[in-house]
DNA sequence: AACTATTTATAAGA
DNA sequence: TTCTTATAAATAGTT
């Protein structure tokens, strides 16, 4: 279209290549609006100039929005592919590194569980035995530490009921020490529940002591230093 | 260009719209390409129909190349950040589950080596005095069958050299007698030499087994079950 | 950038 | 879809 045709080859004089570029890309623009308006089409077109200068036209507001669908519809898997590849291979690496970490620490936990010992050396194991006779002298101590606290808190504990337990046992005696006295001036039908309270002090304290005892066996293993009854540890436990 | 001008609108006949949109999609590929070509200019096109169907022309080999190239001119920062962070978010969770799982074993190796143990409760660290109590067990009875082996092959050993160490000593003898018997006839200064000889067979054993003795006081630990001298372990160790 | 002779694109019809 | 054809649009070369 113009005077005379045009041969399909790059422009060599520039003058006329830079016309004919911004002359032929309005013409491109306005047909690329056109077909997106006149049959409802999803068009993004760019154009770069030899000299780097953008152009671009997209139907929808927004360009990403065609290029991402574009991706989506063509060679998203290639491409997603290659770019997830590559920033794997950084994460993979990362993964490995946390991986061996954990088969490292997984081998040493078996160790300590006495697992797993064909591939020691007599040396490495006579480590291990000490690390381990470490470890559990450390544990009892702290053990220890523990179970004395409790004994002491059940201590303190055990002498607040018994003194609980005397002032109650020394209203109780009072009480049929007046019951006595009405009985001697004439006795009446409320005798029969009185004569129940001598026991009732022993069932608070023995109650309230009840609730945390547990003899539950895990406690039977040897304690060289300090022997312990179990229930006394309960209370604290829980 | 055609029988009639065109208003700018969509296109209602659907037949129409489609034969249209066919019609202009090649001429806009065209001049897409003939811009691309006449002018040295880099030209991605992308046309979506109403229907879905892709058609694309892109001056280069590559078109992710061009669309690199425009989200680099334009709104690259936002882009390329936000699907960063999108495929980070993923390695991120991965990253987060192991390093969870690393921090548990390392508690727990801590643990085993009777380390930060203010967080167990008492039940806990029975637990853990069993678990070591055990491996214990295992540990000392690997190290025993493995020291019981280093003491056969010792006791070969030993039986060996000292019937070499007889043999040795019976052939001094004859040589002594050998020697009384030159020295009957005539001694020489080669006297000098032989009486030295009744010591040699005691220092080639006492040299090989000092090679591998040790007491270093690394086995001095209670071992219930049999006690070994330590000395006897060495030449498998090394 | 405007003009214009021509080429090209394409709407409508088959 | 494709072909045809009349005609609208685009644009090369010129000013």
């Amino acid at each position: 279209m113009g005077r005379g045709r045009v041969e399909l080859k790059r422009i060599e004089n520039k003058i006329n290549r830079q016309v004919t570029f911004s002359k032929r890309r309005s013409g491109l623009v306005k047909k690329a609006r056109e077909i997106s308006v006149l049959c409802d089409a999803e068009v993004a077109l760019i154009i770069f100039s030899t000299k780097g200068k953008l152009s671009h036209y997209s139907s929808d507001p927004c360009m990403e929005r065609i290029l991402e669908r574009y991706e989506r519809h063509s060679y998203s898997e290639r491409q997603l592919a290659a770019s997830d590849l590559e920033s794997n291979d950084n994460w993979t690496l990362q993964h490995a590194k946390l991986k061996a970490r954990i088969e490292v620490l997984q081998r040493n936990q078996r160790h300590f569980m006495g697992e797993d010992m064909e591939g020691l050396s007599l040396k490495e194991l006579q480590n291990l035995e000490h690390q381990l006779e470490s470890a559990l002298k450390h544990i009892r101590s702290r053990m220890n530490r523990l179970m004395n606290e409790s004994i002491s808190e059940l201590q303190k504990r055990d002498k607040a009921l018994q003194e609980q337990n005397n002032v109650l046992a020394k209203k109780i005696k009072e009480r049929e020490k007046a019951v006595e006295q009405q009985q001697k001036q004439g006795p009446d039908d409320s005798s029969v529940l009185l004569t129940q309270h001598p026991l009732l002090p022993l069932n608070i304290i023995g109650g309230s002591r009840s609730e945390g005892v547990d003899y539950g066996g895990s406690l039977n293993q040897p304690r060289p230093n300090n022997a312990l009854l179990p229930w006394m540890l309960r209370p604290l436990n829980e």
